[in-house]
RNA sequence: GGGGGCGUAGCUCAGCUGGUAGAGCAAGGGACUUUUAAUCCCUAGGUCGUGGGUUCGAGUCCCACCGCCCUCACCA
């Protein structure tokens, strides 16, 4: 049995005294005629002392008993507002008073007003104890200063607010707002791809196979099957198969899984939206993605500009456009096409990457890191880069001008990545051959190359529309609306070692 | 995985070159019928992350472990 601190201790007297008096410390239901922001939006200072009377119902945020007068702070999901307490005007309640502490939760009904320090108010006829907490929330205490609100002794512990997540929101309005924020931009999200004819569909988590992106999957067991199955990295091979089907436009917003390392842009679980639109092509995603991400910003926050971090960013369409071989061309003056890797290897090692980490890079990852190093950085406005070496990118179709590239584009902002699209891959001979490929890297030892899949293969032989493609991750997303420096601050419940070790 | 930092009361923190713990807020008692971090008086509250070691003596020094944060690497 965990021990209980003294203040625990004093609130379980208290409800114990309550309970002795008849009073439940756990109510059923309260009728509540309005939010308390409604409440506040009702009153009018030509009312004076007689305002509307309403019901409200929240949580004690402040107690301030002086003998004959108490007041209280009452904070519900919408704001605050100050309780006016009398004992001449409560009687047998206002006992009920003392035996409240910080963070239970009554219903109060009264009549607003203004007090004569011109605070508006309630002044509660009622009171009813509706949940006691009997545990103290790790509140600061907040003082009105010429600035605004500023709190002290707050709950900041990064561990504690992602461990109780419930007590960083019951302390934290403005954490509620970054994740009432995200759930009205994916909402728009979704009524901006139905209006568009999209089809939102569910694909299989549990995967025999994981396939569409390039990491490493958590493993899992199936009992009854007595299999092995996989938490899925990506959405894309059980999509593109629906386009075969003729579900010509489809779109998914879901969890993918990568066991991985994690940072402040990499949890191990994420929201990914993937989109596909059959008899599309990557610029058609491009012009789908732009008006999406400015479409969202801007429902979300009202303008398509934004300060962060110091820099400004426009979202206004239509963003940069860089060409991946361009840009590195103009980085660093060599065309990844054709300069010998020795060349490649040594822009990053100058770049101060380990020299045998660059030794042991060839290929598609070599290319990949001298774009890391040259452009990545610079990518601050809101940019597409076009046309990725083919190596880099074996689901997308070869580009019709350069058989060297793909017809492939991912769109950064400050520097990280947020969309990732292509002219979807749909030969299936092709597919076949890159999956073999594949296979035989993952034969030497490269745990992230794709398995060979089979029904995957025949889903295209029956004949796959020429179709675009796109994923988007939510959560970095929602790092760039909200203003929020971590992953971790977008997702509600991130990943954490489990307590006590 | 490498490097750096942190872990002390319910919360936020202080604690020097080692001498067995402090503050503010919160809590309990008292005063107070318009307060605004209310104020004033009094009181209580701690296995100093865990386990070892050095020492007459460890919150403090050493070692190991646990957890979190930052950073690099890997990746996405």
């Amino acid at each position: 049995m965990e021990e209980r601190s003294y203040v625990e201790t004093a609130r379980r007297d208290k409800r114990a005294a309550l309970e002795a008096a008849g009073v439940p410390a756990f109510a059923y239901r309260y009728d509540r005629t309005h939010s308390v922001a409604e409440a506040r939006a009702l009153f009018r200072d030509d009312m004076g002392d007689e305002g509307p009377v309403v019901s409200l119902a929240g949580r004690i945020a402040r107690r301030a008993p002086q003998g004959k007068t108490t007041f209280l702070d009452l904070e519900d999901g919408s704001a605050k507002i100050q309780l006016y307490l009398r004992r001449d005007e409560l009687g047998e309640h206002y006992q009920m008073l003392e035996h409240l502490d910080l963070d239970d939760h009554v219903g109060v009904r009264g009549r607003l007003f203004r007090t004569q320090r011109g605070e508006l108010s309630l002044r509660p006829t009622e009171v009813t104890l509706l949940a006691k907490s009997l545990r103290p929330l790790p509140r600061g205490k907040t003082q009105a200063t010429e600035e605004g609100a500023v709190t002290y002794g707050d709950l900041s512990d990064p561990e504690v607010r992602y461990r109780q997540r419930y007590a960083d929101l019951a302390v934290h309005p403005e954490v509620r707002d970054v994740f009432r924020q995200r759930a009205r931009a994916i909402s728009w999200i979704r009524r901006f791809l139905d209006e568009r004819g999209f089809l939102e569909v569910e694909t299989p988590i549990l995967q025999p196979l994981y396939g569409g992106a390039a990491a490493r999957p958590f493993v899992t067991h199936h009992n009854a099957l007595d299999t092995e199955l996989y938490l899925r990295i990506a959405d894309e091979l059980y999509l593109k198969r629906l386009l075969v089907g003729g579900l010509e436009r489809v779109y998914e917003i879901g969890h993918d899984f990568r066991n991985e390392g994690m940072d402040r842009t990499h949890n191990p679980e994420f929201t990914m939206l993937e989109v596909y639109q059959a008899y599309a092509d990557y610029t058609d995603m491009m012009t789908l993605t732009e008006a999406m991400v400015a479409g969202v910003i801007e429902h979300c926050l009202g303008t398509r500009i934004l300060e962060r971090g110091g820099v400004t960013l426009d979202f206004t369409p239509p963003f940069r456009r860089v060409s991946f071989i361009e840009g590195v061309r103009a980085g660093c003056g060599l065309d990844l096409r054709t300069a010998p890797e020795e060349d490649l290897r040594r822009v990053v090692t100058d770049a101060g990457e380990p020299a045998d980490a660059a030794r042991e890079m060839g290929g598609g990852k070599l290319q990949d890191e001298v774009f890391k190093v040259v452009l990545e950085p610079h990518l601050v406005q809101p940019t597409f880069v076009l046309d990725y070496p083919k190596p880099l990118s074996p689901l997308a179709k070869e580009h019709r001008g350069d058989p060297a590239l793909t017809e492939r584009f991912e769109l950064f902002v400050g520097g990280r990545e947020l969309a990732n699209a292509f002219s979807e891959l749909n030969d299936p001979d092709d597919q076949r051959r890159r999956f073999e490929d594949q296979a035989r890297q993952r034969a030497a030892g490269n745990e992230e190359a794709h398995a060979f899949d089979a029904d995957y293969i025949r889903a295209l032989e029956y004949g796959m529309p020429p179709a675009g493609g796109m994923g988007l991750g939510i959560d970095r997303l929602m790092m760039v609306i909200a203003d929020q420096p971590s992953i971790r601050d977008v997702i509600l419940y991130p990943a954490m070692r489990p307590e006590e070790g």
